[in-house]
DNA sequence: CGAAAGTGGTTAGGGGCCAGACTATCTGGT
DNA sequence: ACCAGATAGTCTGGCCCCTAACCACTTTCG
């Protein structure tokens, strides 16, 4: 396969309408981008985590004290339902627990365990020096130019 | 949110051995690209078809010939195990279905239905008309740049 | 020829993600 | 005090994705 993918020599013909550079780019967004999370996923296989409950513990850790789910969810920036499945899996594997909220009923307050807090400093050490590695072919010039240009899709694509 | 997402201050501090640069690029890489591919499904909706089988009936209609669930699977970078969720529900909604192979009784071969050759086509249409909306913010220059900089990527993390 | 190795598709089981519905609980305004 | 609306968590049912195991069929090779 070729990298960066590239559409067709005939695009502009078939999609008039269309645009072959930004067809490009969302292309090979969504490929790199499906890439890295693979890599991630692959990094923390090892642990035994998975790249969702990872990102839990990494949240849970930070805030520094019993979190709702909740606020889970928003960090995330994913659905309550997804949040519910991801910490009965943290559950299972003994990296968090769920203890009611002291005084308004409708909450749970999900606690780090001694394990959970190991892991995830394991987590960021290991997503943090793959990191490095996949971005290796890049320059610090490079690297800065492409965090502000996805940063300007993001703002057109979030509002 | 901020846009780009940045690393927090004392990064290098905490992460002493992890590259900033390299962080914000992952991050900002992995939060564009799932923007891009829920953009995708979003624009998908009404035409009620999922990006997954949106592609398939992509590479059917390219392949201009009933295809196996192999071939399939290649082109997509996927298991053949995923090809078979995705083939059933094209079959539950009508867009494709599946015929034993003539000679060799290992295979199946997937033809697309009318309805599903002209979703095919309407899938195009509306992905390339959403993807020029998507990078409007970038000029030509900088489209070819984004380009050039993942495929680097790409090339350091495929082998 | 006939067994071993390879190939193609499916199934089973584990996650992750979502929308929508449901329950329990809080809060605000009358 | 009370009820309507908001909020928190969960469950259901879909879809996508994976690995491993399985079965049927082909190919290969002694």
């Amino acid at each position: 396969m070729e990298m960066p993918v590239r559409v067709s020599r005939d695009f502009a013909k078939t999609y008039p309408y269309a645009s072959a550079s930004a067809t490009e780019c969302a292309m090979n967004l969504a490929r790199t981008g499906d890439l890295v999370l693979g890599r991630v996923a692959l990094a923390l296989q090892p642990l035994g985590v998975t790249p969702a409950g990872g990102l839990v513990l990494g949240i849970l850790k930070d805030a520094g004290r019993p979190c709702p789910p909740n606020y889970i969810s928003e960090r995330l920036i994913v659905s309550r339902a997804t949040v519910t499945g991801v910490l009965d899996t943290l559950v299972k594997r003994g990296l968090v627990h769920r203890e009611p909220h002291p005084t308004d009923r409708r909450m749970v307050l999900v606690h780090l365990t001694k394990s959970g807090a190991r892991m995830a400093d394991a987590v960021r050490n290991t997503v943090h020096s793959s990191e490095a590695e996949w971005m290796r072919p890049l320059s610090e010039r490079e690297r800065a130019q492409l965090t502000e240009l996805l940063g300007k899709i993001q703002k057109n694509l979030v509002p």
